[in-house]
DNA sequence: GTCTATAGGAAGATAGAC
DNA sequence: GTCTATCTTCCTATAGAC
């Protein structure tokens, strides 16, 4: 009699993952201590995933889609279209100051993609998605606001995930949030000074 | 009869280990894969370095320094005062097209670092020579130009790297140059704009 | 499906002959 | 100092009883 489907023994492990991978990092998220974490015995992982790897693989799916979701939502909460990019920027970094481990989490799993044979792909999508995501509110911030971008949006979708990704690994590092604050802003006046007046 | 000295050994191995970590990634370079690419037997290791973390925190130290002398060179090698920001991106960024693997290993020393208990203030050390070491080069601009900066210096240095790290990053996974020098080129001139008019 | 027990290997580090 | 052989621990994955 199984006190759990196996559907949601997998949901469960991964969640224990995630969870363990954000507290100790990638590298001790070993099958025992996800296992652990999700108090089961050992043996359950491997008639939930066919490895490993498979749960990593799943993971790295899972948190991309759950920011790409994030930073639409952040996005759409905002009234005012003229602060529309302020808003999200400032609601991305709130994310970013309370949850830091995550954004590890991220970095740690994109480079296990990348030297693990096969799995760049999964890296690259990652990314592709971020980058993605990005172009679509920075058309549709365009749209709303009756204008147009004055460079070309994949361009400039790239240099805020550049911005937002080196800002936020700089901030893990040495946690100085003034100054990183003062840079989120200046990057956001520079990225609004790219909308073209509105015909 | 030695056929090297140990503090030769040291070196060798350090250089092996540098070597292998661009190939196959911080993880992948166990004690055993380190002598093995440096053809020594295993139980030299550890009459060289007491532990397998003493010999990373040694390579996390001289990459860093690497690094700072890499971006020093190529901001003096400037003659141009005006081009001076902008050579010394588009240098930077030929390192980085040439040699993304060595970019790569820095990201994961800097995580692993950081998950290492202890080891944190190394990571933070780390990044605050990049950051001290750009600040200096902005402030030599300003001095050589005969002008000063319309913003806080620590600020445009973060900027900066920020810019850089999260760009380079995105490059090494996705590898879309023509994208990637844009916003270089797009920063740069960003950059450029904080400059003032000469007194 | 479920869990215990274990295979089989690779890791960091050391003991001890030379 | 030098190197071989080995200790101990921890890993992923599986075999096999229930």
């Amino acid at each position: 009699m199984p006190r759990m489907a196996a559907k949601d023994r997998r949901e469960a492990l991964i969640a224990a993952a995630i969870r363990l991978m954000a507290r100790d990092g990638v590298a001790k998220a070993t099958t025992r201590a996800i296992a652990g974490e999700a108090q089961m015995p050992l043996g359950v992982f491997h008639y939930c995933f066919a490895s490993r790897e498979e749960l990593l693989q799943e993971v790295i799916t899972r948190l991309a889609a759950e920011s790409v979701v994030a930073a639409r939502q952040a996005f759409a909460g905002a009234e005012d279209p003229a602060s529309m990019i302020t808003k999200s920027l400032q609601v991305f970094w709130q994310g970013v100051e309370l949850h830091p481990e995550e954004q590890l989490v991220g970095y740690e799993l994109a480079h296990y993609a990348l030297r693990q044979p096969g799995m760049e792909p999964l890296a690259r999508r990652q990314y592709a998605e971020y980058l993605e995501a990005i172009e679509e509110l920075l058309s549709e911030a365009a749209k709303r606001l009756g204008t147009e971008w004055t460079a070309p949006v994949p361009v400039l979708a790239r240099y805020v995930h550049s911005v937002l990704d080196g800002l936020t690994m700089c901030w893990i590092v040495d946690r100085n949030s003034e100054h990183s604050r003062e840079v989120l802003r200046l990057a956001g006046e520079h990225l609004l000074s790219f909308i073209a007046e509105p015909s």
